[in-house]
This record gives C-alpha cells, sequence and structure tokens, in this order.
RNA sequence: GGGCGGUUAGCUCAGUUGGUAGAGCGUUCCCUUGACGUGGGAAAGGUCACAGGUUCGAAUCCUGUACCGCCCACCA
C-alpha cells in the first residue's frame, strides 16, 4: 500500500498537483478526448458556457457555487463518455468594472473625469487583465474542469465583431431607434442605467400642496416645477369641466407670474390628490409621454451633474436638496403653499451601484424593441424549445417578458464595446456605420462624429453562447449549439438568461440551451446576504485551504435546492472534510486488505458479495438518475449515505471477520468486491469530490485508466 | 401597485411521483490497541405556521388566514 494513507487525507498537498495532471493531460479539451480515444467522435455532445466571472476582483461564493455545479455536471457527462465540452470565458463587465476603477482612482485621489478616455480605457484594459488571470487561478482551485484552450474574454475581436453585426441587424430589421427618451441618469457615475440596473428604495418624504391659479398641485419635488407651464387633468373629471383643453390662465408661480395651459389626458387620475397636476416633461417618464401626445414643449430644469439650471433663477446651480426647502420657503412666504403632508411614503428610483438618486432625463440614446423579440421567446418556452427547471423561475421569466419595455443599451463610459455609429454634432441624430464611412447628417447636414458611447454589456453577454462558439459557421456552433444546460445565477435572470434566449433565437433562430439550471444566492450562516461593508464575506479560497476543495464543493451543494438561497456554514464545511478522510480511510482498509490477502478480480463471487455489489450498482442508477434529473444535491446525499453509514459502518465492518478468518476463498471473494465497490464509490464520487478521489485512484493497484477523471461512468 | 416564494428537530436546511418525517451542527450517554478519535455505538428532541377541503391515506394536492422574505414597477 502506498505510504500516502499513512497519514490523514491533506487536501493541501494533492490538489495543485491533481489539476496539473488533468490540465496536462489535454482531457479537459473534447478534442482531446477525441483523439486520444477516451471519447468516441460520434458521442452525444454535452456542452456548458460558463457565465463568465467579471475579471475585476476576486471569486465570491457564488462563483464557487457555479463551478461546483457545472463541473459536477461536466464530469459527470465526461466520464459518462459524451463529447464534453465546458467552455470557460472572463467578463470585461463594462459598468461594473468601470466603478471598481473608480473607487480604485478615488484612492489614488484621482477621477475619471478629466481623464483622456483613452488613457483611462488603457488603465482599465491592464487592471482587468491582471485581474483575470488571478481569477482564472482561482476557478482552476476550485478544480473547475473547463476547457481552457477555449477560453473567450468578452472584448475579444470575435465577440466585437458579433456583437457589431447584431447591432446592424437589429438596425436592419428596424428594432433599434435612437431617440430622445426618458433614462435613469445617474448624476454621480454620469451615465443612463436601463431599468434593471437601478432600485426601489422606499422613503417617507414630506408631499407639498401647491396653490398654483385656481389649482391646487401635489409634488414631492417642488424643485422641477420651474418649468411646469402645463396643467393637467382627466377629461372625464367633472370637477374642472369649466376648464377646456388648451385654456390658457395667468397665475402666480415661484420666480412670478407665467401662463399655464390646460391640457386634459388621461393621465390626470382623478382619484389622486385634487386630481390635477402639473407636468415637468424633461424629468418623468409619465410627463413626457403626456408631453408627446399634445406636442407640448419640454425643458431640461436639473443638469447632469444634478444641480438647477438658470431657468431656475435665484436657485441656479443648488443641489436639489438645498433648493427643495428654499423653494418651499419661497412659496410659502407668497401664499401659495397650501399643506405639507409628512406622512406620504413613495418609492423613489437610486443607482444599483451608488445609491444615489437617479434623476429622469431626456437624452438621445439608443434602443432596442424588445417586444417581437420577447413574443418569440416566450413562444419558445411555450412550444418547450427550452426549459426552466424551476418553476418559480419560469412564471418570472414569462411575467417580466410580457410586460417588457425598450432597452437602452448605451452607456456614457468608456469601458466597454464601442457602439458602431455616427452621430450628428449638430442635431445629435444617430447613424448605424460598421464601416466608418458616414460623413453628414442626412437630417440636417451637419457633420457627425464618432458615438462616443459603448454598449451596455448585457448586450454582448447577451450573445455569449453563440458567441464563444464561433456563430455562425465554427464547428463548435455546429457540434455544440444549442448548448445542453445553462446553469447561473437566478438574480440574473432578466439581465442575462432573458437576453440570452431572445438574442439566440434572433440570430439564430434556436434557443441558446436546453435546460435552464439557476441557483440562489450563498449567504453567510446565519443567512445574512454577504456583503463587504457588512464584513461577512467568506472567500471560496479561504475554505477551500482550510477544509479542501472537495469538502467546500459538498458543503455548497448538499441541501441546496435549485434557485433557493443557500447558507454557508464553516461546520457544515468541516463535516465534509471528515468525509473526504473518510473516504481516504476506506480506501486504505481496501488497499490494505488487497495486500494482505491479494486481489484477483476473476475470483468467483459469493453469494452475498453479489448482493452488495449489486447494491452499489443500484446506488450507481441512483445516482445517474439524480444527476441527469438535475437533482444534484440528492445525488450527493445518497453517495455521503451509502459510502459512509453503509459502505463503511456496515460491509466494512462485517468484513473484518471474513478477512481475519482462515477462508481463502470468502476472502478473495470479499477482497474482489471491497475493490470492485470501492472503484464504483470512487467514480460515482469523483465528480462532486473530484481531488480525493484522484488522489486515491493514482495509489490504486489496479485501474482501468491513468485519470479517474476520464474512466467509464459506472451506469450508462 | 404587480409578480414569485417561504413557514418541517435547539440552529441551518433537505424531503424527487401523496403512504404517519431526514441531514449537518448542537445536546446527553457509552466505547482508548490494528481503516479512520477528522472515529464507532446509542439517545433525547418535531400537533411538518394556522383553519377548512379532496383522499383509504397529506409536510406533500386545493381554498382561505397569519407572519416572513424576494423580484419587478417613471404614479403626480
Amino acid at each position: 500500500m502506498h505510504e500516502k494513507f499513512l497519514k490523514p487525507y491533506n487536501p493541501e498537498e494533492s490538489e495543485k498537483a491533481i489539476y496539473k495532471i488533468w490540465e496536462d493531460s489535454g482531457f479537459f479539451n473534447p478534442d482531446v478526448c477525441v483523439e486520444k480515444g477516451v471519447t468516441r467522435s460520434d458521442a452525444e455532445p454535452f456542452s456548458v458556457i460558463m457565465p463568465p466571472p467579471n475579471a475585476n476582483g476576486s471569486l465570491h461564493a457564488g462563483h464557487a457555487l457555479f463551478v461546483t455545479l457545472q463541473d459536477v455536471m461536466t464530469r459527470v457527462a465526461r466520464m459518462q463518455g459524451k463529447r464534453t465540452l465546458w467552455f470557460p470565458g472572463a467578463d470585461h463587465a463594462g459598468f461594473e468594472t468601470q466603478v471598481v476603477y473608480e473607487k480604485k482612482l478615488q484612492k489614488e485621489g484621482r477621477s475619471r473625469f478629466g481623464m483622456e478616455p483613452k488613457d483611462l480605457y488603457k488603465e482599465i484594459l491592464d487592471f482587468t487583465l491582471s485581474n483575470k488571470s488571478f481569477m482564472e487561478g482561482q476557478l482552476r482551485s476550485l478544480g473547475a474542469s473547463c476547457d481552457w484552450s477555449r477560453e473567450l474574454f468578452t472584448l475579444d475581436e470575435r465577440v466585437v465583431h458579433t456583437v457589431h453585426d447584431t447591432f446592424k441587424k437589429l438596425d436592419d430589421d428596424g428594432l433599434l431607434y435612437r431617440g430622445a427618451r426618458t433614462v435613469n441618469w445617474c448624476p454621480k457615475h454620469q451615465t443612463s442605467l436601463s431599468n434593471l440596473e437601478t432600485e426601489h428604495e422606499e422613503r417617507t418624504e414630506p408631499f407639498y400642496y401647491f396653490q398654483y391659479g385656481p389649482f391646487v398641485i401635489g409634488t414631492s419635488r417642488p424643485e422641477t416645477k420651474f418649468g411646469d407651464k402645463y396643467v393637467v387633468m382627466h377629461p372625464d373629471d367633472t370637477r374642472y369641466a369649466e376648464y377646456t383643453h388648451g385654456q390658457k390662465i395667468d397665475l402666480e408661480w415661484i420666480n412670478g407670474p407665467i401662463t399655464a395651459t390646460v391640457i386634459k389626458d388621461v393621465a390626470g387620475d382623478p382619484e389622486m390628490g385634487s386630481g390635477v397636476m402639473t407636468i415637468t416633461p424633461w424629468h418623468s417618464g409619465i410627463d413626457f409621454e403626456v408631453a408627446k401626445r399634445h406636442n407640448l414643449d419640454y425643458e431640461q430644469i436639473i443638469n447632469w451633474q444634478g444641480k438647477l439650471l438658470p431657468i431656475a433663477g435665484e436657485f441656479e446651480g443648488m443641489s436639489i436638496k438645498e433648493a427643495r426647502e428654499k423653494i418651499v420657503e419661497k412659496l410659502e412666504k407668497k401664499g401659495l403653499l397650501v399643506k405639507i403632508d409628512t406622512t406620504y411614503k413613495h418609492t423613489v428610483p437610486v443607482c444599483y451601484k451608488c445609491a444615489r438618486e437617479i434623476e429622469p432625463q431626456i437624452r438621445q440614446q439608443w434602443f432596442v424593441t424588445m417586444k417581437p423579440l420577447a413574443d418569440r421567446a416566450l413562444k419558445a418556452l411555450a412550444d418547450g424549445e427550452f426549459r426552466i427547471l424551476t418553476e418559480q423561475h419560469e412564471k418570472i421569466f414569462r411575467h417580466w417578458l410580457t410586460g417588457i419595455e425598450d432597452w437602452n443599451i448605451s452607456r456614457q463610459i468608456v469601458w466597454g464595446i464601442p457602439i458602431p455609429a455616427k452621430i450628428c454634432a449638430k442635431c445629435d441624430a444617430g447613424y448605424v456605420d460598421l464601416t466608418n464611412s458616414i460623413v453628414t447628417c442626412t437630417a440636417c447636414g451637419g457633420e457627425v462624429v464618432k458615438d462616443p458611447d459603448t454598449f451596455d454589456t448585457w448586450f454582448s453577454s447577451g450573445q455569449w453562447p453563440y458567441v464563444t462558439l464561433g456563430f455562425p459557421d465554427g464547428d463548435d456552433f455546429k457540434t455544440y449549439y444549442p448548448t445542453t444546460v445553462m446553469e447561473t445565477a437566478a438574480d440574473i435572470i432578466f439581465f442575462w438568461v432573458a437576453r440570452m434566449v431572445m438574442f439566440g433565437l434572433y440570430r439564430t433562430g434556436k434557443v441558446p440551451f436546453r435546460d435552464v439550471y439557476l441557483h440562489g444566492l450563498v449567504r453567510d450562516k446565519h443567512g445574512k446576504k454577504m456583503s463587504k461593508s457588512k464584513g461577512n464575506v467568506t472567500a471560496p479560497t479561504e475554505i477551500s485551504e482550510k477544509y479542501g476543495t472537495d469538502a467546500l464543493r459538498m458543503g455548497l451543494l448538499i441541501g441546496n435546492t435549485a434557485g433557493t438561497d443557500m447558507n454557508l456554514d464553516p461546520d457544515k464545511i468541516n463535516a465534509y472534510k471528515k468525509f473526504a478522510n473518510k473516504i481516504w480511510n476506506i480506501s486504505r482498509f481496501v488497499l490494505n486488505a488487497v495486500a494482505d490477502a491479494g486481489l484477483d478480480l476473476t475470483h468467483a463471487l459469493q453469494k452475498e458479495d453479489t448482493i452488495l455489489l449489486s447494491e452499489v450498482q443500484e446506488l450507481a442508477r441512483d445516482v445517474t438518475t439524480d444527476v441527469e434529473k438535475y437533482r444534484l444535491y440528492i445525488a450527493g446525499e445518497k453517495l455521503y449515505h451509502y459510502t459512509w453509514h453503509r459502505f463503511a459502518d456496515e460491509v466494512l465492518e462485517e468484513s473484518k471477520q471474513i478477512l481475519q478468518g482462515d477462508d481463502e476463498s470468502l476472502k478473495k471473494s470479499r477482497v474482489r468486491t471491497l475493490y470492485e465497490a470501492l472503484i464504483i464509490q470512487l467514480k460515482l464520487l469523483h465528480p462532486f469530490m473530484p481531488f480525493v478521489t484522484e488522489e486515491i485512484w493514482q495509489a490504486l493497484p489496479e485501474r482501468e485508466t491513468g485519470l479517474l477523471m476520464v474512466a467509464k461512468w459506472p451506469k450508462e
């Protein structure tokens, strides 16, 4: 017996070396598997595209969870002889990374504003690339058996090329437009954001009622009211029947007398306050819609930095907070303040990164018309072209797509894929221009310049499955698309999953994946969300150094149902560290028995031993079914149970008598049985706990393959 | 405002197609020489939130209630 078994299993000693053997073998690459005869060239393909981790920091527990889930699926498929591809990537993560980098700049007393875009881009690129290799190292340490030879970065030429083509195709198909529309503007980050990139905070803020000529209007935002010269009410509101649409009314307002115009529009809700409102189209989407319907003027009141513009008169240059109080004071002095409701509760949109209030602003942006894309995706789901394994997520998915709105895909940041377009310096019209050939604006004759904006990262990420596989004519695309399963975090179901489905169908005519497995959030042991500010973040690399990667993987997997959040408890991980050691000692026992009694794999089996082996084979059937039905947690638990509480606690204990007895035939039969049962268990356990099982495999006296990683799965 | 979940042992959670409940940790007791003390054996502990219903039978299906949570959302 190998002398390494004289000590307890030490993950730290074996993991790095084991991973190197795997990687050097080339078997992560399905082409190598075919070349070396491990996989048949006509074998059924199995493919998983890895959600590319952001190359802007360390891996977190959620990454460890996805690596575990995807690696289990991948390793099982590979051992089953399928042509198995797990495609890795790294995400430049546009806005996310730029925010991370801006924080770094701030620490150094610098700011992105005032930097040359080119210089900023170069700095972020260097930063990202160095993080990228760090992140790849961490994926390796988690045991990810992905094909590194294919790895793709989201800014690689191939990606940019395809993304630009999609942009052009959307334009050709009339699904793209550039328009002045209300966007979510973050005054800190100086960019527009998609709806999904805003969060909503409930606030209790004063709600003011002002006298506006003969009307009383209510608002929580007095600072936007300077330009309000339209007063809107519902056409059927009998209280205001005496006023007619278009009627002019002179009245005293914040900075003196103005003339207001009556607008009858269904946007006026008779149930709300007095049923009368004034509108600020530049800073409210609803108001903008009203203005558009009636072709009304609109004017910017608040600048891009969140300060009041000259239209505010004496309040010019003030911040919103400062101006709000002073305006109310002034209106009160003028006798126009009717009352203040201090119990008013409402929600305000905030930037998901900095929590600053979003200022709705009108801005020329690129938008994608989503409805046709969404309808096609919904049809694909209804027709069963793909399925979402968790029912609740399928409902959520359907609900979101049913009410989808157009998508603002342009961002005012440098870190991202440039939008291949020209915009008119004079009238802001935009032209899709992949070949950089447009020189004048057809609308106004003005000069056009390169659009400085970049794409929302998700615009490119949404195309990841077919981009990675080399759409339209790459071999991988032909072999592996649509992919078998998309495994990713449930919280990006809209950001990513929905977009992949829509884009996949749009560009390739096929869904990008057959099954969608969504995992929940990894929380701390008390169920609290991990966050840097709370200081409860557990780095997976630390856990795996302390307990071993196999233990970490089992701890993340078992007891975790698809789609639900889980808590990461070190005590639980430790239990699986013990399990790794248990497997180690079981192997030691079996190898001792082999050394003592000799191993004859052709020796006739006792009836009892046949039964024992059939028991393990039944386990193999169970585990295989569970894995194929994506019940990985159950598979893991069954293995744990069988190996420890049946095989170790009972079978090995009972075997001691036989092994110590003097019936050589019984002994030989039992040793063969134990050995074969061990082999099966190692194989079954390998996808879950790859390191310890491979380490043991390497010490087996008789084994069918050099590497357990490509051994034959014990059940077809 | 709309949508989706959860409520099972002291704690954190499983429970695959309905057949009177399981894991890890914790607690109590016992076991020190040959696989493993990172161990072995045993035990305590649950009216499966509540109320109805379907069923021979419900933690599991249906309806309602209570509490907790998550997501989406431009209501002045």
